[in-house]
DNA sequence: TATATTTGCTTAATCGTTTAAGCAAAAGTA
DNA sequence: TACTTTTGCTTAAACGATTAAGCAAATATA
């Protein structure tokens, strides 16, 4: 039973130098000798040598990990950015602690609680839905740690950011409608308080007018964007006098939602009604008709933002300009949105 | 800008006391007078004191942190494993670091790794569908740190386990399909060497021998279970001289690739081919039809593979009776098995 | 009143590493 | 040869908490 770890003293032992000599030598410290960088090495492997984490960290005030902060892990997107995220921050010696919020500010605030009583050297975040109040944010700042956000971000905060083009995505999708003859669009769009939603709305508004397009305010709605949400706002579109011969939905899950509506009442989709999703979450292509969708490019997003904040921690001087990635999205034109213009047309 | 954290020496000069007394009187040890555990904490408070994790993490030996390991994180079952298995450690104190496998063998070594490195008190793990060699497991075992497993696990590494049970869920879903008329009932499995895809297998021969369905070794075949295994193999099943009359996949995934093939080739579910999955992934509610399988009890598995690491580590006389808690599944019948048997029947 | 026990603290060592400071010996320079 | 510089290490003090040991003063017990 041997319980006793190797430390670098053991080592400094077995050499008959000091242990100070062996960090040095592990670190490759110029003013170490070869012979006694390899000598120390090699007994480091003999004796099955793992530095204590706890004990570096504590004396040199880094702990070589990154916190991150996600609405949730079982999202499509979310998971992939993680993966991503996490194979550039391994590379550079970092390990991740992943947490979820839930959509919960309460749960966003616990995380960060956590994660700074973890001492965390940075942290990678996306908003939760119900945020608003930002002060918990402002914690993380004023501990002096990196602070990044990616897709769900806030301006207010001015931190690095790493995001799609949403207002532009906006423009992709009225367009790609209009080219398939739609004349009157519905947004199911998230709450205007969340940044990227807000954008959304306001590319959807500006598209619209752009192509002379009618602005009606009934065809605009805000929503949480879960998938129940998705059926009540399609029931309520449906329900107008005048309904939209197209609708594009912020959000996969509550483009589902309005596709469930839409095949129970018998509206056939594309040709009566085109349906636009948000986020390419894989069931977009297994069900029936497959859902036209944005692609938010998640490998990007997760690998510049691990890129951003390597590039803060090593930047001591902290330089006040800040990153604002915004990504070019792409559409993904599937069935409920890719109807025959030979029948209907300009 | 204020840099320097408040440590207990702060709040020891503020009252003049000696640091140890402030340490003492945060854990409210006995031996300290209400009092001054009253004036400490508000000092505590006063300073904002945050506690210097790994300085205790060093002193006591212990981090306080759970690391988990998944397959991946974007599947609804893993992710509400997780979930729960938070809520029951974040209680104990514990916070946890999430890492994932991507079903990769390299990579779950990789991950093992990291997480002793980052002194976890304990491994929760689910292992990968690649892993066949155990050692890296024994590694933690020999580190003496708890090791627990849930769904994906191995009877030799004769460790905690938290599981369903899949042995009878086979049985479930059989006598299901019998009862539905099913006469020929076919297995697209998950590879043997995983022990709950052999006890699927297993429970599936033994069930169609009790009820004296023919047992045709074409009907049983093994893969990795993705969408596109499905797929193929349910291609593979329907090119057979004599095709079966039902399909139990072991996998949710897997049973949509199937049941895209079977739409495709105008083969109707549930009347001409039932169809059971396995995981009650969302998809499955969502499709069409909508795909019977089985209910895993994430929330279960996730708490008590939780409260079991919190069990072992509070049993420090490391007591060799091990928990294998199997829990009994349920089956969530949905449209893909559902006929009417008044116009088939026994 | 004399002794034992409890209370409420202090002192100092410790966890394993990093790192500033320092010091010989070797090598370079004039 | 006499000096500066470089090399290759050592010493010792951190980092911030925990904890065993110890010691007065207060309280209890005989």
């Amino acid at each position: 039973m041997n319980k006793k770890r190797t430390t670098i003293k053991d080592i400094a032992n077995v050499l008959n130098i000091s242990p100070a000599a062996v960090s040095k030598a592990m670190h490759d410290d110029s003013r170490i000798s070869e012979k006694t960088k390899k000598a120390v090495k090699r007994v480091a492997k003999e004796l099955n040598y793992q530095p204590n984490h706890l004990a570096s960290a504590l004396r040199s005030g880094k702990s070589n990990l990154v916190g991150v902060i996600v609405p949730r892990t079982n999202s499509n997107f979310f998971s992939s950015v993680i993966e991503n995220m996490e194979g550039v921050l391994n590379k550079a010696g970092y390990n991740i602690i992943i947490t979820q919020s839930n959509e919960s500010f309460e749960k966003e605030c616990k995380n960060i609680d956590t994660l700074l009583f973890t001492q965390v050297d940075g942290i990678i975040a996306s908003m939760a839905n119900e945020t608003v109040d930002l002060s918990h944010y402002e914690k993380i700042k004023s501990k002096g740690i990196p602070l990044i956000l990616f897709d769900r971000g806030e301006n207010d905060l001015n931190v690095d950011y790493i995001g799609i083009d949403d207002y532009d995505s906006s423009h992709m999708i009225i367009e790609h409608l209009i080219s398939k003859g739609c004349k009157r669009i519905a947004h199911i769009g998230g709450f205007r308080r969340t940044r990227i939603f807000n954008n959304r709305i306001r590319g959807f508004i500006d598209a619209i007018h752009k192509h002379n397009l009618p602005h009606d305010d009934d065809l605009i709605v805000e929503s949480s964007l879960t998938l129940e949400d998705g059926r009540i706002k399609m029931q309520e579109l449906l329900a107008l006098d005048n309904p939209p011969d197209a609708v594009y939905v912020a959000s996969d899950y509550a483009a589902l939602g309005a596709l469930q509506v839409l095949n129970e009442q018998n509206i056939k989709v594309p040709e009566e009604m085109c349906l636009v999703g948000f986020g390419n979450e894989p069931f977009t292509s297994l069900v029936s008709p497959t859902i036209t969708t944005v692609k938010q490019h998640s490998k990007q997003i997760g690998k510049i933002a691990a890129e951003t904040f390597i590039k803060r921690i090593k930047a001591k001087n902290w330089k006040p300009k800040l990153e604002k990635n915004i990504l070019k999205s792409e559409l993904i034109v599937r069935n409920s949105s890719n109807r025959d213009l030979s029948i209907k047309s300009t």
